[in-house]
DNA sequence: TTGCTCCTCACGTCACGTGAGGTGGC
DNA sequence: TTGCTCCTCACGTCACGTGAGGTGGC
């Protein structure tokens, strides 16, 4: 049984605007079937959305994002498969260099929070 | 005692371009002395960029990050404190979502590492 | 007819990249 | 003089935001 959504269906649920909907499908990312003029998005454009939105907010640009999706999409291809083992391992290298970024970060707010807190209970009557 | 660093010894500890430099510069991010024409960057000044680039590699704004590195500046005034300490967890929880995202980046790569792997341990002699 | 959702241009913005053309001291 | 590093414009690019003006069915 498919399903379609609209673009205003997916902007919502996302809580983006129409805008980037059809700015992804210009750059490849998304290929919606066209109903007269209006779009209907399917299940994998959908799953493709939540892998770009996903990839945008860790930092990657549009085009390696359209990398990526492609490459996942290669079923049973070995030359290709052998091609995208080690760009994967590079990611997977870079995003764990990422999570250390994010645990010091994390790590610094909290002793700076803990630090105004600390001021603040100290000079109640200030 | 006192150490500086030009642009260019900037540029190349933190891989990134003088052209960056300046524009962090024009954003009020970085405040280098002047010698002649010369910017002169100080401690401080470095101490801010290493934040600043932690800050875009996470994804944030230039305005966002000029308004973290000032409230980190505010040494003991109450007021200004009690302003930042929403936004301190705001961020926070933000960052700790934001490291959920990543761990699931990770562990679909991991698996589609080991899934390619196995398909090509399988298919050897293909 | 009004309201809603959709459409296609097309210009604006943010965070720089990338020359163009020039200066200053070893 | 050559080579290096620095400078100030200023236009280009990427990933959209934001109208402008219009269509189509309840």
């Amino acid at each position: 049984m498919q399903r379609f959504w609209s673009i205003g269906d997916l902007a919502r649920e996302f809580e983006i605007s129409a805008r980037t909907l059809r700015f992804y499908e210009d750059k490849g990312i998304l290929a919606p079937i066209r109903e007269g003029q209006k779009r209907k998005f399917t299940n994998r454009d959908r799953a493709r959305l939540i892998l770009a939105l996903r990839g945008k907010r860790l930092g990657f640009s549009l085009e390696e994002i359209k990398d990526m999706l492609d490459l996942y999409d290669l079923d049973g291809k070995k030359k290709q498969m052998l091609l995208a083992l080690p760009k994967f391992q590079l990611q997977l290298k870079n995003l764990v260099a990422q999570r250390s970024d994010i645990d010091g970060a994390i790590h610094d707010l909290e002793q700076n929070i803990a630090r105004v807190e600390e001021y603040l209970n100290n000079n109640e009557k200030g």
